[in-house]
DNA sequence: GTGCCGTGATCAAACGTTTGACCATTATGA
DNA sequence: TCATAATGGTCAAACGTTTGATCACGGCAC
């Protein structure tokens, strides 16, 4: 047997289709007697009919479908916005499309594009550079689009769920001075990205205003696992005297990369070296500044779907959505080496 | 202006519709005069105009749309499997809605129900239990799908690509006897999965042979974080002549955690203790067995994508896809401590 | 008897696309 | 010269749904 449509049932009781479509929804006020309803509701019920979602959305207009856009669903920052956006989606009704999009390369306006053919309601941007032009077709389509973890088009027309990066900056600076460190580094990811760049500027705002008291080692612009590793090595092998004793890094990753490099190196932490991190969730062991990627991904994705569904809310239009908490968890202790 | 459609473009040229589409398509055979064909496509162009995909959908029957159902994005192992299953739908021009589903609850019918309603051409189920009957709707609507990484309904009607877990199970064994422990443990997870069940019964097949020259400790249905830590704790307290010198945590999350908690305790791997996990990609820093997660999820994509474009293919409807390659990636030696 | 209202429905268009069938007009072959 | 074929298109239905407009009819008031 066929898959049953409106029509379908219609034929089979002798009626119209609109007739079953509005019994069907139950609009409010349908002029229907009570046999007729319950033969209908019961046919339905029996043939097992399911409303076909794309003749519907193609009538109204709307599909109840979202994108995502990420780097790398590989990444626990980026994972934890997605868990948390799906399920506001799903509460609502919503089904998320998760696509792959590169932070850098500028492959992907093709991917881009096809979001505006009607398949989706809104995207939730994740992934981009903050000169990335490769998201005007949104633009251009007028399809409601969000962004969230990084700013893009400098925040000008888009609006943007992401923490104070530079916040991020100060706060790593100020936690490894307050523990009383006088030679700190860094260890900063991919300098293409905004909110890179801004954790490099909070950082340096901090440990310049405190030279030459504290004496600072950056290491930028570090993208693979191996430039981790490279950069991590050459830090630890400086001569004593040079040798940092407290490293921030605020990548989830490299954080997590750096750490378990030093178990390799029998670098023990804390007791040898701090360590200061930074992700989507406290990890257990390690000492990290934290920021709610899962609440991003849920208040980005009410808002999208706000936006969706009253588009020219003035309210709902701000652009400015401040800035997210940064909170610290104590993994283990900041203080410096005894010897120190 | 509003979105260009082939009706509005065949107005402006005065020509039928049908010859806009099917020059805009380039369907092989189309007659029609080189000039009226470059006026078509360049109006295209001027316009902007894309073909609306719910309008192809609705007319031809799929969406270039599949889902896949994960417990937990978060876990590195369900991410890798997206990646790779989100990396071939998007080299054959398919895009993928990601919706969580719980293991274990029975909540989540009414979430799968609506992908049989024509919004999705396929699923990809990476969720669930052994027997879990909240896929019969996909049966029912025939709508293609594909289990990965567990069996579900014993593997009877669908396809399944996973690894061997019984398998897992005894080699995890025998990776520890070989090396030479006596005193063996295990950590295993949620024992309402097939695939749990599974590495548990290989694990007991290998030790049980070896018994009573190689001890035995296992704690099983190990399911939160903490429940993790209690049962690490446990085994670590045990009295020194009955302590396990090598622990077998077949469970990515698991074993990393238990790697975490080690440290916290003081307890150094692998000289004082051996730890082998399991995963989706080799860990840095920890013995494991893996299986590439990666990898499944790109034959698992292929393979739904074959069946949604020849829905008869005998040969493609084969069931049974064998079992996934298991190997070792040594992290650290798993030696038994000195004084063993 | 006529006008009006409420009830219980049907009609028909529309969303944007695809696709098989059909129809002029002109060129070709016998 | 007449049939045939190629050329350059058009027509119309269909996919499944939603929605404003319309209609037949009985009852009621005047």
């Amino acid at each position: 047997m066929p898959k049953p449509t409106l029509k379908s049932l219609a034929a089979e009781l002798q009626v119209d289709v609109s007739l079953v479509s509005r019994v069907l929804r139950r609009v409010p006020g349908v002029r229907v007697s009570e046999a007729k309803r319950a033969r209908i509701l019961a046919l339905a019920e029996r043939a097992g009919y399911r409303p076909d979602r794309l003749g519907r959305s193609l009538k109204t207009g709307h599909s109840r479908i979202v994108a995502m856009l990420t780097p790398d669903i590989t990444n626990p920052f980026h994972s934890l916005i997605f868990r948390g956006a799906e399920h506001v989606a799903q509460q609502a009704g919503y089904n998320v499309i998760l696509m792959h999009l590169s932070d850098v390369d500028e492959s992907g306006a093709d991917a881009v594009t096809p979001l505006t053919e009607g398949q989706c309601d809104g995207v939730l941007i994740a992934a981009g550079r903050a000169d990335d032009d490769r998201f005007a077709p949104l633009r251009r389509a007028h399809l409601p689009h969000v962004v969230i973890n990084r700013p893009i088009d400098g925040g000008r027309d888009t609006p943007c769920f992401a923490p104070d990066d530079r916040e991020t900056g100060r706060l790593g600076a100020r936690l490894l001075l307050q523990a009383g460190h006088a030679r700190v580094a860094a260890i900063l990811g991919d300098m293409r990205l905004a909110n890179m760049q801004a954790r490099l500027e909070g950082f340096r705002e901090i440990v310049d205003a405190a030279a030459p008291r504290v004496e600072t080692t950056v290491v930028a612009d570090v993208r693979s696992r191996e430039e981790v590793l490279a950069a991590f090595d050459r830090l630890i092998g400086l001569p004593a005297d040079r040798r940092p004793t407290a490293l921030f890094v605020p990548h989830s990753i490299h954080a997590q990369l750096v750490f378990e490099a030093s178990l390799l190196r029998e670098i023990h932490i804390p007791q040898q070296l701090s360590l200061l991190g930074y992700g989507g969730v406290a990890p257990p062991a390690l000492s990290a500044i934290v920021v709610s990627a899962e609440q991003m991904g849920r208040d980005a994705m009410r808002y999208l779907l706000a936006r969706i569904q009253a588009p020219g809310d003035a309210a709902a239009a701000q652009t400015d959505l401040g800035a997210y908490p940064l909170t610290f968890s104590p993994g283990c202790t900041l203080r410096p080496p005894a010897e120190a």
